[in-house]
DNA sequence: TCTGTAGTTGAGACTGAGTCTCAATAAGGA
DNA sequence: TCCTTATTGAGACTCAGTCTCAACTACAGA
């Protein structure tokens, strides 16, 4: 997990420096812990997070870099829910899109070339220049489909709530 | 626009009935706004509507039917923007994806077949169960697209605001 | 007509995400 | 040491959406 993120972090040096910003301790513990919390991550999440190494952060300073991240493409927003994104943390990573399980809330990623390849080609036939995208299959993962026959309406977290498959 | 506005509004009786709810006029005409306000509103613009027909309703009613269209597969959520859903009456519609113009908030809407095969044999990998999905790209219309490089930074409203091209 | 019941409604309080404002602080240069 | 500028954090604020509860409505039975 901690594995690139030498790298990541440079690439957030770098992206400051680039937007003539500065590299204050509080920004490197934001930036650390973004790339360290598991992969997609609420701002809660990472504020209780920094926090344990900058107990004086505040959550104003989280948004600010979170938003600064963004700028410089290391994280993307995902707008999975309703009350509040998920964040993603970008580098090293391939494009992918997501299935989200309405049961259980895990997270599933997965690749496709020939869904990037028509979806380029239908935003050229509308001379559509994109910059992101997001594209996510809402639905029942392979556990929570077994159980739902079985025990309706059961609660989240039975199945490895917003654990990673690839 | 009004086109086929009986048929929905019937689809909607029954699955009120089906839900074992009363079809009252707040109800009613709730759903009668959804099906001939603009093809993706805010609950704001919904709520406008609804009151200038029935002045007394309150927002809880407009987000409670709302509700009770989602269940019915009548209306779907798209999380476009941070800040509040916007929805997207179903009934004879094709499915399709969206574009969106972070210029000028121009919605674009596309229909690729291979997109939806792919993602169906994705989620058959994963043995995932897809109940709904949402595909958006984010980017710059044309019009935006050759404006973004003389006028930089200039506000929304330029080309069509949340219109519907097809 | 009266009463009881169940479903529905709307006002207003509440919650939680995210933004804005502003005084305090830190860092760097003269 | 003083001045300037960037950054920070607390707290107020906004806005979408939910919760709660009393009031209202329709209907059935007495």
């Amino acid at each position: 997990m901690t594995r690139g993120i030498g790298r990541q972090m440079d690439s957030f040096k770098r992206a400051l420096g680039d937007l003539g910003l500065e590299a204050t301790p509080q920004r490197l513990a934001i930036g650390e812990a973004a790339f360290t919390v598991r992969p997609h991550f609420t701002v809660e999440e990472l504020f209780q997070r920094v926090r344990k190494r900058e107990p004086r952060i505040g959550r104003v300073t989280v948004y600010r870099t979170l938003k600064v991240m963004m700028q410089a493409r290391l994280v993307e927003e995902r707008p999975f829910r309703k009350g509040g994104m998920l964040y993603e943390p970008m580098a090293g990573h391939r494009h992918h899109d997501h299935m989200l399980c309405l049961r259980c809330g895990k997270i599933i990623e997965f690749e496709n070339e020939r869904i990037e390849q028509e979806q380029a080609r239908a935003a050229a036939r509308h001379r559509f220049q994109i910059l992101t995208h997001s594209h996510t299959l809402f639905g029942y993962c392979r556990n929570c489909r077994k159980s739902c026959c079985s025990t309706r309406g059961a609660g989240p977290g039975e199945c490895g709530r917003n654990g990673r498959e690839r």
